[in-house]
DNA sequence: TGGTAATGACTGATTCTGACTGAATTTTTC
DNA sequence: GAAAAATTCAGTCAGAATCAGTCATTACCA
C-alpha cells in the first residue's frame, strides 16, 4: 500500500468514527505499529487530526467553498508551505495573510510554539484550538468567497499592531511589484506590510509575470519569496537583482540539498 | 478505554446528572478508584467540574469536545435561540457575543438578510458563506476554549462600530447585575454594551441566581431577557420590576401561543 | 545499480494505571 | 460530647501501556 492511501485511509476511519486507537489501525491497516505512528504524527503535524495517548480524534474541518478549494491544494503549494514553514524560527511573531498557500502554512505550524496573527477566518479555525499558539485575529469585513477580514477596521487594528514576519500571498507578480484583485484587500495588506519587519512572499510559479487589478507594492518591500521549481531562471535572477532572497521549493531529496536557498 | 474519552464520559455524566459520587463513576467506567480520582482531579484544576468530597458536581457551561462536534445545544437552548432570532427584524446591525446560545441564535439568522457583527470564530465561520449576511468580525486575542476574541484590540474595534441590538450572553445573572468568569471578556462586553443600541440577553433559566468571578454590569443596561420556561415567576417579577421585558420561550404548539412576552 | 525514502523491529524513557498506605474527615455509637 | 468505626482522601509504588528515537532492512526511483 502506497503511503498516501494508508494516511487517507486512516483520514476517513478517523473521521467516521470520531477517535482511533493506534491499535485498532495497526490491525486494519495491517501496518506496523511504528508506521502508523508515523502517519498519526505526520497527520497531527498537517494539523488533520489531533493525537491523544493511545490513538488520535478527528479535526472536523467545516465544509464550506473555501476547503473545498483547499482540498485541491497542489503538490507545489504544499511544497512551498512547507518550506516557508521551516523559514519561521520558533517563538516568533508571524502575521499570516489569507490565502490557500498560507492556509498550507498555517497547518505546517501546528505544534509549534508561536503567535500567530492573522486576518483569515479559516486560518484561525485552523489554529483555535492549538493551545501551543497565541491566536490574535485581525478583524474586519469578512469578505465571503475567502473569509477574509478586510476594510477599515482591519487597517486600524494592524496599526496598534507588530510582528516580527509577515507571509503573504499575492494574485501576481511582475518587475512592477505585486497585485492583487481587490483594492479592500490591497489597503489591508499594504498596512501589514507596515506592521512586519520582514516580508516573506508565498507564490507559486504561475504567477510570476501576472497582473491583477490593483497595484499592491514595489518588489523592495519584500524579503524574500518562496516559490516551486517550475519558476525560469530568468525570473529567479531578476527577483535577486531587487535584492530578494529566491527559496525554490523542489522535490526534496533527503538532506541533500536541503534548501535551493540562492542569494 | 483511552484517557480522552473516559474524561469526556465523567463530564457527560456529571453534566447530566448535575452531581457524580466517585463511587458510582468507578462503576459505571470499569476503572479503579485512583483512576476515577485522577480524572476527577484532573476536570477540577482544568474548571470543568467541582470536587467535593465523595464526588463532584458539574460547573459553568462549556461543552465537552464530543458535544461540540455533535453540534449538540440544549432543547432549551434552542427554544431561546429561535425566540430571540424571531425578535430581530429585517435589515438590522446585530452584535453578537460568543457563546453556546449565540451560536444557536447565529444558526437561525441564516438566509436573512442582516449585517452581523461578532467576535466569535465558531459563529463568523457558520455564517462566512452565507451572501445574504454581511459578516464583521471584531479581532482581537482568540481565546483558546471558546474561540472569542478579547482584549484590547477587540475594545478598540468596537469603540469604531455601532449597532442596532447587542445579544448577549453571561455566566451569571442576580439582581446585582450580570457575572462571567473572565475579567478580559467582561471588558470587551462592556464595550459591546456602549455600541449597541438595545441588548437583549439570552440566558437560561439555570442562570439566574448564579454568580461568576467578574461583575459585568448592572441590570439597567438590558432591555429584554429571553429565557427559558423553567424560570420562575418570581424572577420574571424581579426583571420586569427592574424595567427589563421577559420573553420565555416555552414548548411551542403551533401558533397558538407563539410567544410569552409578559411587560 | 546507487541512493533515498519507507518500513518494521527494537530500545530506553515516559505516562498511565491499579493496589496499597496512613492521614484526614465524616458518621455512628455509646 | 467523646470514642470508635467507616469513609474518603492524598501520596507512593511497581507493573503495564504507550511513547519517541535508533537502526538495519526493504522497496522504490532515477
Amino acid at each position: 500500500m502506497l503511503v498516501e492511501e494508508r494516511r487517507s485511509r486512516i483520514l476517513r476511519i478517523a473521521e467516521e468514527r470520531g477517535f482511533v486507537t493506534l491499535q485498532s489501525l495497526v490491525g486494519e491497516l495491517g501496518a506496523s505499529e511504528s508506521t502508523v505512528r508515523r502517519d498519526l504524527e505526520f497527520l497531527d503535524a498537517s494539523g488533520q487530526i489531533q493525537r491523544t495517548r493511545g490513538g488520535a480524534s478527528f479535526i472536523g474541518d467545516t465544509q464550506s467553498d473555501f476547503d473545498v478549494r483547499r482540498g485541491l491544494a497542489s503538490l507545489e503549494k504544499q511544497r512551498i508551505a512547507r518550506r516557508t514553514a521551516e523559514l519561521i524560527s520558533e517563538g516568533e511573531t508571524v502575521l499570516l495573510d489569507g490565502g490557500t498557500t498560507t492556509l498550507e502554512v498555517a497547518r505546517h505550524l501546528a505544534g509549534r510554539s508561536l503567535q500567530v496573527l492573522t486576518n483569515s477566518l479559516p486560518i484561525a479555525s485552523l489554529l483555535m484550538n492549538r493551545r501551543e499558539i497565541e491566536l490574535i485575529f485581525i478583524g474586519g469585513y469578512v469578505y465571503p468567497k475567502t473569509g477574509v477580514a478586510l476594510g477599515e477596521l482591519s487597517v486600524t487594528a494592524l496599526q496598534q499592531i507588530h510582528a516580527s514576519r509577515l507571509v503573504m500571498s499575492t494574485g501576481g507578480i511582475t518587475s512592477d511589484g505585486l497585485f492583487n484583485s481587490n483594492q479592500l484587500l490591497v489597503e489591508t495588506e499594504r498596512q501589514m506590510i507596515r506592521a512586519a519587519d520582514r516580508v516573506t512572499l508565498v507564490a507559486d510559479s504561475s504567477k510570476f509575470g501576472q497582473r491583477a487589478l490593483s497595484h499592491l507594492c514595489a518588489l523592495d518591500v519584500l524579503d524574500e519569496i518562496v516559490t516551486d521549481d517550475g519558476i525560469s531562471e530568468e525570473w529567479v535572477q531578476r527577483m535577486e537583482q531587487s535584492g530578494i532572497r529566491m527559496e525554490v521549493a523542489g522535490v526534496e531529496r533527503g538532506s541533500r540539498r536541503p534548501s535551493a536557498a540562492l542569494g
